[in-house]
DNA sequence: TACGCGAGGTGAACCGGTTCACCTCGACAT
DNA sequence: ATGTCGAGGTGAACCGGTTCACCTCGCGTA
């Protein structure tokens, strides 16, 4: 109800309007420093006036935005955009904004982001990173609340992890397809090239030497559309593998078109599984077997992580989720 | 490569290295009003001292943010998931970071967070609506550029529109239907309750008396698991629909699963079809018919005309585009 | 030579909050 | 009655840019 037309009411209207100085508004309205009496009067006549603060201004002054960025290493992922929406409405609950950026498959582009996000002054940053690519994180980390989601960053002490755990997701995956008769897979991986050393990487190597598999890690990228050449191609050679462990399900369902492309069946011809269990993975031709990390779990321990740090506002000792992997059998790896 | 430890370059600072007043380079650096030799001083000293200009000051005074909202009435929807990603692909390349604000299918919460929006200051507005809710956009639409995606919000004259043609789009599905020897018809649609007079909605009043079909349009929570439960009761009824079009891709996956649950197979008791055509839609059993929206083109058309009108920075004449429909046949409607 | 003009530059106010240093005044202890 | 203390409040500086009004000076023209 505040006088549409052009500037929004100031706190020194305010001030002029109940008699009191603005550094008395200003207290009252955050109910610092000032009786109770001055405090209902300076809230009523805000009400009256349509009074709103300025979070520009505030931000100025201040320091905070209440605004949290967002970055994501790939938003061509499926898994990413749902988690985009859980994020968001945690964030909404905490009566904050939400600055997205997207650095679509580049993990060079990451830090320029980051970089952008902090040039706008969030109060905090939730990564869903791609990969280390160089450093300049640690220094990220540093300058501000960081949480990270689904990785660590190597060398990095961020306010907060939502770890997947990919020793366990991986081994019960392969575990998984081994039992259901296959030695010979392939495992397609958007980070392989990008930061060779993640944890899901060395959790691939370390399971499959355990289990006496013959794996062939293969990178890959992130998505539908990226990963179905790849497919493709993997899929019309001679010795093509007998199964596909694709770590993202975004991935799988490249491999799915790929096959029908080929004229291939899932799982005769070969097996497929996914990570992350997509809503939709179950409705497939046949459902996609895959692991599921509780979406709006993560979701909510990384906005709470990320809003102790930001109330702390000082380096306090990382908070850290492992997130447990479930696997969901489905016929996309049914014995043949 | 700024000094790291607390605070920026700023500007007095800079004024104070090339010896020239605040104003002088303040003016320098937006390339108005000096001497090329100054200029080229002051990007020197800029780039030695790693000055960037504070975002946040520069709108507490000037006005401009560099960030656009981008408010979805529902990011449950997988298509809206998209074209959130796609808006954020052609921002980035305008330099201008994304606010991304969800209503989460209440189109209530649609014009608070607009306001929020606002009130953070962004320079424009992407809205992709539910529905209408109460009046309030023209007001919104007056304060700041603002450009519609998929439905225009009636009275209001907004900066841009992306319009969906429903009219073409629902007739030629519906068409579609018919010849598939389709005659009872459900129709589902988020929007019917909230925004009955949506134009999508009027169209397939319209299409369906002109095509003499026996169409029931009932309203549907718009994601995968708002539409199961209520696919699984009206078609577990015993005058089931022999097809349901859905308003939105999202929607007909809640369908197939309800389908799956009741042992119904698709299109054999019942043809399903949806909108969008989300890139999943195709791999599932069976591949989905759908209607494509090119989502990079409306992405594309709403950014350039939000950024024309940002430049612009005066009412100008809203600019419009029709998008045209593709019904993509797949097995789903496939004649039984 | 006098004059006008415009390019180039300056100082200070301003955007709208926050915060620091300081002041006042009444209550309470001594 | 005096001194102390702290709750409550004030004025002004500050955050870091932008912009307005004004000033200066060199050049071209009459």
């Amino acid at each position: 109800m505040a006088s549409r037309p052009g500037r929004r009411t100031t706190i020194r209207e305010l001030a002029e309007y109940t008699g009191l100085s603005p550094a008395a508004v200003s207290y009252a309205l955050r109910g610092m420093q000032v009786s109770a009496e001055t405090e209902r009067r300076v809230r009523e006549a805000a009400e009256e006036l349509g009074y709103e603060a300025d979070p520009i201004a505030r931000a100025l002054a201040g320091g905070a935005t209440a605004v949290v960025g967002l970055l994501v290493g790939s938003l061509a992922d499926f898994w990413n955009q749902e988690l985009v929406r859980a994020v968001q409405r945690e964030l909404y609950g905490a009566e904050r904004s939400t600055l997205v950026a997207d650095a679509d498959g580049e993990p060079a582009r990451e830090l320029e982001l980051a970089r952008r996000l902090i040039d706008q002054r969030v109060d905090g940053l939730v990564v869903v990173p791609i990969g280390p690519a160089s450093g300049g994180w640690e220094s990220i980390a540093r300058e501000l609340p960081t949480v990270t989601i689904g990785d660590a960053l190597p060398g990095v002490k961020p306010a907060g992890e939502v770890i997947f755990d990919h020793d366990r997701g991986v081994r019960t995956s392969l575990e998984h397809l081994r039992e259901s008769g296959h030695r010979r897979i392939t495992v397609l991986s958007w980070a392989v090239e990008t930061s060779p050393n993640r944890q899901a990487e060395r959790a691939v190597v370390a399971s499959g030497a355990a289990l006496g598999l013959d794996l062939d890690v293969v990178a890959c990228a992130y998505s539908l559309n990226g990963s179905r050449p790849l497919a493709q191609e993997l899929l019309g050679s001679p010795e093509r593998p007998t199964a596909i462990l694709c770590m993202s399900d975004s991935i799988a369902y490249g491999v799915y078109a790929a096959c029908a492309e080929l004229g291939l069946s899932i799982p005769g011809d070969v097996a497929v599984a996914g990570f992350g269990d997509h809503p939709i993975s179950r409705l497939l031709a046949p459902p996609l077997t895959s692991t599921v990390w509780d979406i709006d779990r993560v979701a909510e321990s990384a906005t709470s992580f990320l809003l102790q740090a930001i109330e702390a506002d000082g380096p306090q000792a990382t908070l850290r989720e492992l997130v447990a992997p479930v696997l969901v059998a489905r016929d996309s790896t049914r014995r043949a």
